[in-house]
DNA sequence: GTCGCTGGTATCCATGAGGTAACTAAGTTC
DNA sequence: GAACTTAGTTACCTCATGGATACCAGCGAC
């Protein structure tokens, strides 16, 4: 088999990218680089934003995209405390593929949704045939 | 705050377009359907291009990934069995946007190790000077 | 008759992701 | 001095994901 164009290294269980790749569709992680896609927010808001998540996970999320640069943690000085976040230059440019997966995502919702309907329709099927 | 221009749908949670979007995030499908863009692929063949995933798994993934419509299962009457996975149309118009973010994980990877590595630097650093 | 091949299934189990709820710091307001 | 604010932290718990292992069908070869 040819694998010369394939992603050798995405599929190489030891490649760091294989791990970033798996980051990009965690749960929070990419909503959140797409919330801040608007400017700066905080923390309060963010949660706003993106409903249901709870301080914990939020605050999970935010220090790993922190930790691998893609966006900014900035505390002032005041009380009561204010902590901004913000896309770094790389957090920014995830912008652009991450975006094109959200739109084949929101284009294709009709036909995997019709997908669903005749695959389970064919299950029901087959079991009555049993 | 102007919410117009932001992905409304993504952020509900309640709206499909949002579980669809994590299912290509999912551990495997998004590798497994990078794997079958070089075309039809038996089942044996495909654990060995995606090291080190077990059989049920495979079979969980690949079995969503039919129900989705992303890929057809085609099973040839011979013994030993042999059965073929292929993408589908639909399966197939995801490879764009994912293959862009594949490169966009793999074009990055040294800058994002490298933000990890100064990241825990200075965690260590804030330590000592506890 | 039993070994091996393929494409799985069945069962059990461990890990960890994520949720709940309570708590904290630290200054401002009442 | 009690209450309120924000941005978390901590301890605890639950449940789903995924891994390990064993097994099965059905036919051909030995």
């Amino acid at each position: 088999m040819d694998t010369s164009d394939l992603p050798a290294n995405i599929l190489d269980p030891d490649c760091p990218s294989r791990v970033i790749f798996q980051r990009i569709g965690d749960k929070w992680a990419s909503l959140v680089v797409q919330v801040l896609a608007d400017g700066p927010i905080r923390f309060s808001e963010l949660r706003k934003m993106v409903h249901v998540v709870t301080p914990k996970v939020l605050t999970q999320t935010l220090r790993t995209l922190e930790r691998d640069g893609l966006i900014t943690r900035t505390v002032h000085a005041q009380v009561p405390p204010r902590v901004d976040y913000e896309l770094t230059e790389l957090g920014a440019s995830l912008l652009e593929p991450l975006t094109l997966l959200r739109l084949w995502a929101e284009d294709h919702v009709p036909s995997i949704l019709k997908a669903r309907d005749a695959y389970d329709d064919a299950q029901d099927e087959a079991v009555i045939r049993d």
